[in-house]
RNA sequence: GCCCCCGUAGCUCAGUGGAUAGAGCGCCUGGCUUCGAACCAGUAGGUCGCAGGUUCGAAUCCUGCCGGGGGUACCA
């Protein structure tokens, strides 16, 4: 469905030419207004016009208000000028009418316009080291990069979702080291990933301590980079063990992917070695033979040296070492290059396993023998998203200027790095975890290696315990008050409970880590994120288990059913006006969010339409008892047209649509 | 030094060229005999860090400054 703003657009173009005496081909900016009480749509083009012509704005207003009263066709109830320049326009009741009948003919799906057909995305997101449990950093990077694809996907892109594991660094290698040579208690029962979390540690302390596992661990480095021999075969398993607990927490929260690429994989198939001669015959590296580089292959950036208060520095970058190592930037352009399809090699690959939406997770491999032929075609993206922290933001520049550099000008455009600000601890959830804080901080930085960290399995067990208390007191005073006279709801089984605990827990993650701006750094605090009231996930699947207790009612009662019916003939009434303008409003508003990549763009529009119905549904007398058929027709369209777009709009969001709270 | 991000109500944050700057939390007040009160209605609370500039119009764009954070690794 195309957006109303860009329809009334279209409209108002017309207008703006047979005011003007040509066709116009300028802006015709059209906004929702912020004044409902004056207008549904607004528009300030007289403005603009009022330059060119050399009239006054208003005048122009005024005429093109006249002009769109006599055109406005069906669409318009109204069109008026207001000062000191704006045009006001209202939306016709068979327009609103229509609005109901076509988002619940297409089940909510409204806002899939099919621009993003054909045009295939890869989008990279999660990329934890697995060395350790997921911590709610990790938990941000997924959230933004899973509903970064959900909404790219809902406008019609195939996007593959790729999640990068370097299983070759040096903190895979400690933890091998921690659980060899350490003997560090388990804590009961708990997951894999949390114990290595500790692992990893304790290992850092006992390197200050005992020296001799500093040499162990270069032992361990130095075998899973010849990628042969025990060492590199159990250090393989462990970080595979860890990924599959990383990606069971993730699953709880629905993400999922498409595929699993190995940094071990890549190095064994020789990816950098096909980009390293790509880059030399482009001349875009050079050998240093002197200064702080000498001995290094760079990238050369800056004017020579430059003298600091730290030393003397280069504005080059080091791909390879004068070890003849490959730094992660190295190993981040021939992956690159491969996303694009531009590398000239491939990777073999075979399923991982079965997702929690049915969907299969396949991983790469570097053995031809467990290559599975069935394997879609992977990478080969006309766009490619790096969702990573942007304190990346200069290694990620340096990826993509050299693919410009080596003549990959197109496809060093179409890469964009998604850099979203980090996650860190407030004072209160530090002292909460046992750290140490200064008197004057107002925020501690998370860090794995510290074990400074609130882990992503933590926030969803919290919410879930803390969600199903509530739901059991709820329990406990319907049933007081069906003792005097209220209607009886059925008590959810233990089963059933923990379920749909689990469910809201996500919401209310979910929820938790996007209304923050991809920009603006979180400082996550218990007694926000554990919140089940106000602004949350939680918020939201309240509003639609309501609307969908109304949706049961009026079947069950067989009255007219909700299906779409034309509006009440004395108008539409401003609570149902209400939201009805928010709901139409959903295919602007994912087509802003998607193109910005701002997914907190479409949470908060899902909660301004979950407030919307929360006032309609509080101002309106019940439906199911209403007397007026024609008008109880009208609003159980109503509620079906909120259920259908609110259920797509949750979807998107990757929060799960309950029946029942 | 250079680059990036942040600065808006007591707190946490939306709003990035349009009309009277919003929400959640917290404070105070009111609302469950009818669709689930995890809700709704209302009160109080703001020189949008500061100073210039552009514009019919600036929280929003430009310049300079102040404060906070990050980056500028032969770590990933």
């Amino acid at each position: 469905m195309e957006a109303i703003d860009r329809q009334l657009a279209a409209l108002l173009r017309e207008s703006i030419g047979r005011v003007v005496g040509e066709p116009w081909e300028g802006p015709v900016p059209v906004e929702v207004s912020n004044r409902p009480d004056l207008a549904d749509y607004a528009s300030p083009a007289a403005f603009a016009l009022a330059g060119r012509l050399r009239r006054p704005p208003l005048e122009i207003a005024n005429e093109l208000a006249a002009d769109l009263t006599t055109h406005g066709a069906s669409m318009l109830a109204s069109a008026e000028a207001a000062a000191p320049a704006f045009l006001n326009l209202r939306l016709s009741d068979s327009f609103l009418a229509g609005l109901v009948e076509e988002t619940v003919a297409r089940a909510g799906r409204i806002a899939d316009d099919g621009t993003g057909a054909g045009h295939k995305i890869v989008l990279e997101h999660t990329n934890i080291n697995p060395n350790k449990a997921a911590h709610v950093g990790h938990f941000r990077n997924a959230c933004l990069g899973d509903t970064v694809a959900r909404m790219l996907r809902r406008l019609g892109h195939p996007v593959e979702v790729q999640n990068y594991i370097d299983d070759t660094g040096v903190q895979v290698a400690d933890v091998v080291v921690g659980l060899r040579y350490l003997d560090v208690p388990e804590q009961g029962d708990e997951p894999f990933d949390r114990y290595c979390s500790d692992v990893y540690v304790a290992v850092q302390q006992a390197y200050a301590a005992d020296e001799s596992l500093v040499a162990r661990r270069a032992e361990v480095q130095h075998a899973i980079e010849s990628g042969e021999g025990e060492l590199a075969t159990a250090a393989l398993e462990t970080a595979q063990r860890i990924a599959a607990c990383n990606l069971a927490t993730m699953a709880r929260a629905g993400i999922g992917y498409d595929l699993l690429t190995w940094e071990s994989d890549i190095l064994a198939l020789g990816f950098w070695q096909t980009a390293f001669a790509r880059l030399q015959e482009q001349g875009v590296i050079v050998a240093e033979t002197e200064g702080p580089n000498a001995g290094c292959w760079v990238v050369p950036f800056g004017v020579g040296t430059v003298e600091t208060e730290e030393g003397t520095v280069t504005e080059d970058k080091v791909l390879v070492t004068s070890r003849e190592t490959v730094t992660y930037t190295a190993k981040d352009i021939a992956y690159q290059m491969w996303k694009f399809g531009l590398l000239g090699r491939d990777f073999f690959y075979r399923v991982w396993g079965e997702q929690g939406d049915g969907s299969t997770l396949w991983t790469s491999t570097r053995h031809e023998l467990e290559h599975d032929p069935s394997a879609p075609r992977f990478a080969d993206g006309e766009r490619v998203i790096n969702v990573i922290d942007d304190r990346q933001s200069y290694p990620q520049q340096v990826v993509y200027d050299c693919l410009r550099r080596m003549g990959f000008e197109a496809e060093a455009d179409a890469s964009e790095h998604l850099a979203y600000a980090v996650v860190s601890l407030s004072v209160e959830a530090a002292r909460e975890l046992g750290v140490a804080v200064d008197e004057d901080a107002r925020k501690v930085a998370m860090s794995g290696r510290g074990g400074i960290q609130v882990y992503a399995d933590q926030l969803l067990d919290r919410l879930a315990a803390r969600i199903a208390a509530a739901s059991a007191e709820r329990a406990e005073t319907d049933e007081a008050a069906a003792q005097s006279g209220a209607p009886a709801r059925t008590r959810p089984s233990d089963e059933e409970a923990a379920e749909t605990a689990e469910r809201v827990a996500t919401a209310a993650a979910r929820y938790y880590m996007l209304k923050f701006g991809t920009t603006q750094e979180i400082i996550f605090d218990f007694e926000d994120a554990l919140r089940t009231t106000g602004e949350t996930g939680v918020y939201l699947q309240y509003a639609l288990v309501r609307a969908s207790g109304i949706a049961r009612k009026l079947a069950a009662g067989d009255a007219i059913g909700p299906r779409p019916s034309p509006a009440p003939t004395d108008g539409v009434p401003d609570a149902d006006r209400a939201l009805l303008l928010r709901i139409a409003d959903y295919p602007r508003v994912l087509a802003t969010a998607a193109q910005q990549r701002e997914p907190l763009a479409l949470a908060k529009y899902a909660f301004d339409l979950a407030v919307a119905f929360n006032r309609f549904y509080d101002n309106t007398p019940p439906i199911v008892a209403e007397q007026d058929e024609a008008l109880r027709a009208w609003r159980g369209g109503l509620v079906e047209s909120f259920r259908h777009v609110f259920g797509d709009v949750l979807d998107v969001l990757g929060i799960p649509v309950l029946e029942r709270l």
